[in-house]
DNA sequence: GTGATTTTGGAATTTTTATTCTAATTTACT
DNA sequence: AGTAAATTAGAATAAAAATTCCAAAATCAC
């Protein structure tokens, strides 16, 4: 009648809770594959039965009973759930973009619910990837800045403008670089000044340009880009990476935005702080 | 006598470094192979080279000549360094969520939960009640229209900015009022034109007044704002409304960034679709 | 254009890894 | 203690994955 396996758990979360509900009733070495499981959760999506067995001082037959005890076909059914928890969300929306057209349901409103779950996604993965430490050395070399430079065009541009924003509302020094009339603004840079410098593929060159400068006068360098192989990754600066997700050839710019708005907020407390602290 | 290659990156920084060094004078394949990971190095850890190659759009065999052209003797020395520095960044989005926000008040960390916490919900919102007709209604007159306005100040210009680069992308003429050197373009509005007119609490005067000369000059407005009692809404105009959450005394932008990705993508399908149905 | 060189895709091969099976051992029960 | 049932370990097998190799195609240099 009872009995415990039938499916396999569909989320590591579920796989957890079926632990905890019936792991005490497993004999010994299964046993031990539990605990080691459960202590070492990242270890599961990277290594191999033989690895794990060793590991939980078990023979690699012993931890594929283990596997089938919880109802997975086996063990690579079982990690294939760990490794898609463990990745960040992807999807590919070109293909899905594609799909709508084809079936002639690419209405405005289903085009928004892709855009929508996107954004969502993006954020997801900015909140999973970002370094703490990073941020607070950006926010530490930003708010001791005289004046923040912004520099920013194209795509980037948006971003740019709202710490614009946000940092004339709270009072704080920074030039927004716009390119209007064409005018460089380089011998505004100077020694204690800052810059956050923002770019995606394909990089504006007057971003790089004018980040470049900014190195060489010894300005601090916040770099806000999209890869490791950005040109501003090139830098010497503290290097910010944004996951964003494409949506057929566009792109969400809702990460980048809300990294934006969480460090300027937090150069405006920090330097709140100081003041006060003083 | 020659280069390049000798020992292979010992970090994933360095692995970045030689990409960015060299990755330039990658042949076609490999380069694919660069980018794809550079941009999803989580999957390296998890992934066979088949499920890599098939991501990257290459035969196995050329992701394997890739791991070899940066020095390692094959995928599975390259996935080790993946393996050992991304165990690490392991936990799902709450957990993550939750340690961010443990990591202290006004801290940068925890500010960024917050922000994309409410930027998450915001474009949830969004998704949710937006209504379908409206929008369609919205994409119908700006897919008609000989030239787009783009109108907002301060807290809305990136949003509008964000438009302007977007429609710029697709070929679709659309004019940033951003007001410099103080210049009223109000004589560019011309019957058959049309407007996105965008303001938030507390609704910058410039953006509303222009708002209501498109008005009176028979422009076609989709108004973008947040309250039904915002002076735009009084506007004759279709009228989309963002429910965006605050931060503090701050607020969300991503679910107005989201509307308008969609809203201008559609914009740009329905006019491509005219134009080939004709 | 012609030949040399590089790059490519796919099939063949080798290695690693997962999975199954069975005899031996332990445990539980009377 | 004796028997039945459950559990185990390790060897055998099957499956999947990595890696190599080579002929075809593309690119380059002249």
């Amino acid at each position: 009648m009872d009995h415990d396996d039938a499916g396999a758990p569909h989320t590591v979360e579920a796989f957890y809770e079926r632990l905890r509900h019936d792991g005490h009733g497993l004999p010994k070495r299964l046993r031990q594959c539990a605990d080691y499981v459960a202590a070492h959760p990242d270890k599961v999506a990277v290594s191999t039965v033989a690895e794990l067995a060793e590991a939980a001082d078990v023979p690699p037959s012993a931890f594929m009973r283990f596997c089938q005890e919880l109802g997975f076909s086996g063990f690579s059914h079982m990690q294939k759930l760990f490794r898609e928890e463990y990745t960040q969300k992807w999807p590919n929306y070109a293909t899905r973009l594609t799909k709508l057209r084809d079936s002639g349901n690419d209405t405005p409103a289903a085009l928004l619910a892709e855009f929508a779950e996107a954004g969502r996604n993006s954020i997801e993965n900015l909140a999973r990837t970002v370094d703490a430490a990073l941020l607070d050395e950006a926010v530490a070399i930003l708010a001791q800045a005289r004046t923040i430079h912004l520099v920013g065009n194209r795509r980037a541009f948006p971003v740019a403008s709202y710490l614009a924003y946000s940092f004339e509302k709270m009072g704080i020094p920074a030039i927004l670089h716009s390119g209007v009339g064409n005018l460089k603004l380089d011998h505004l840079l100077a020694r204690g000044d800052a810059m956050i410098a923002i770019s995606f593929a394909p990089y504006a060159s007057d971003t790089v340009e004018l980040a470049e400068e900014a190195e060489r006068r010894g300005v601090g360098i916040v770099a806000l880009t999209d890869l490791p192989t950005s040109p501003l990754a090139r830098l010497d600066a503290v290097r910010l990476f944004v996951p964003e997700i494409d949506v057929g050839a566009f792109r969400s710019l809702s990460a980048a935005l809300t990294l934006a708005m969480a460090v300027s907020v937090a150069v405006g407390a920090h330097r709140r702080r100081h003041k006060n602290g003083k």
